[in-house]
DNA sequence: CGATATTGGCAAGTAGTACTATCCAGATAT
DNA sequence: ATATCTGGATAGTACTACTTGCCAATATCG
């Protein structure tokens, strides 16, 4: 396959794959000739995770190539291939704010880990950071959360990577595969899920505010319209 | 409260502060003589959830000010301005795709929405559009989602707001407390389950993988370092 | 009263991200 | 043999979120 196949394949068009391959975020094809390469099959799978990440997981550039450079050394084992996988994913924290809060919420999140049986999780892993940060600004915005109210929250997640996500990811097969399933599930099953909780959401505050299904959609309630 | 202090305060610095005025995200202080003007606590606590939804919800400016605009707009109803904050929170997605993934996506979306009684989202909801596209890109991805796998989904995230997020959320005060802490509530408790999938997911990924805990921090596994 | 600092307001500039356009010489296709 | 395509390189673009610089009008302080 030759790179204006690729293009038309994947609806990317020529220079931001002849990008792509620059930035490292897809393979070089094999040289045929000074000047003609061929592609295949796993160019277009790359791709289209590349596409995925970029579009709906919001994921930079940067990102992207950290965890692909991470799937394509074969000097890393799987552990440390999954650990690059996953901080990746977790933007980076300011340094140590170092403040009561900031203590305080790194414990709460401490203990939840420990509470949850997540015993495999680092003890430095930025994802931690990264909680303890969203408690924190949760503080500060006037709305603290207590352990309890935070439970649930874990619990829930517990479940759902336990019983269905770590089920998608095929664990046998080679190991490439499972980062990008991973990867894949983690992003994209995440905005999946924003989607889901924004929709229940939606719902449940309209019924809280008493309205009923479809009272606007017949004209009742008078919006901003061109003629109102 | 000057502008010198609402930065001293709020550690954002005085152009930035500046900026936020001219683009709408923070109102006006109240105008004192032509060279002065008095902020107050309503303003601080503006600028902290603007850098929230910044900083952690990584929003762009144009959608906070969406928010903050409905939020103000005295003329909204509490339904609107509801609506409009969660439609600013769905990323605008690219127009009508018309294929058959899609379609056949956007029905399991709808049919979604009626098993779980999400009654009251409109039937043109973006939501329901983003959450669609998310399922064809899955697909795309060769990890298609079937009905069955999507609904524990489904259901934990009705069971998290309607248990937990929706008591956050002061129904009987006034509307923009109601707004605001919704959306703190949609994008900051997001964030975090988001962090708590990632640690579950790495805990039950290193499990499956066979690492035990502390095996790297002992130095057992070798791991590229400076001497190795 | 006068020196210094602060403020609001405006215009222009900057850094980072993700492309996009242009050019080129050397293949290939027809 | 002529038109098209390819890889490679350089430069430019559009957008976002600030940041800098400047100004004249106050405040503030000695």
């Amino acid at each position: 396959m030759r790179i204006s196949q690729l293009s038309a394949e994947s609806g990317v068009p020529i220079p931001t794959i002849k990008f792509y391959l620059r930035e490292g975020l897809l393979p070089q094809g094999e040289q045929t000739s000074a000047t003609r390469a061929e592609y295949d099959q796993s160019h277009l799978r790359r791709l289209r995770l590349i596409r995925a990440l970029l579009e709906v997981g919001r994921l930079p550039v940067a990102t992207i190539r950290k965890i692909i450079e991470a799937v394509q050394d074969e000097e890393t084992d799987i552990h440390d291939m999954l650990g690059t996988a996953h901080y990746a994913l977790s933007p980076a924290p300011e340094p140590a704010p170092d403040d009561a809060d900031w203590r305080d919420a790194r414990e709460m999140v401490d203990h939840l880990v420990a509470d949850l049986d997540w015993d495999r999780v680092q003890p430095d892993a930025p994802t931690r950071d990264e909680l303890a940060q969203t408690l924190v600004t949760l503080k500060h915005l006037g709305m603290p959360v207590t352990r309890d109210e935070l439970l649930p929250y874990a619990k829930a997640a517990d479940t759902l990577v336990r019983e269905h996500d770590i089920r998608k990811i095929p664990l046998d097969g080679p190991r490439d595969t499972a980062v990008e399933a991973l990867v894949i599930c983690q992003v994209l099953y995440g905005k999946a899920f924003d989607a889901m909780r924004r929709l229940a959401q939606e719902s449940e505050s309209a019924r809280h505010f008493g309205f009923r299904p479809s009272d606007d959609c017949a004209g009742v309630t008078p919006r901003k319209g061109p003629e109102a």
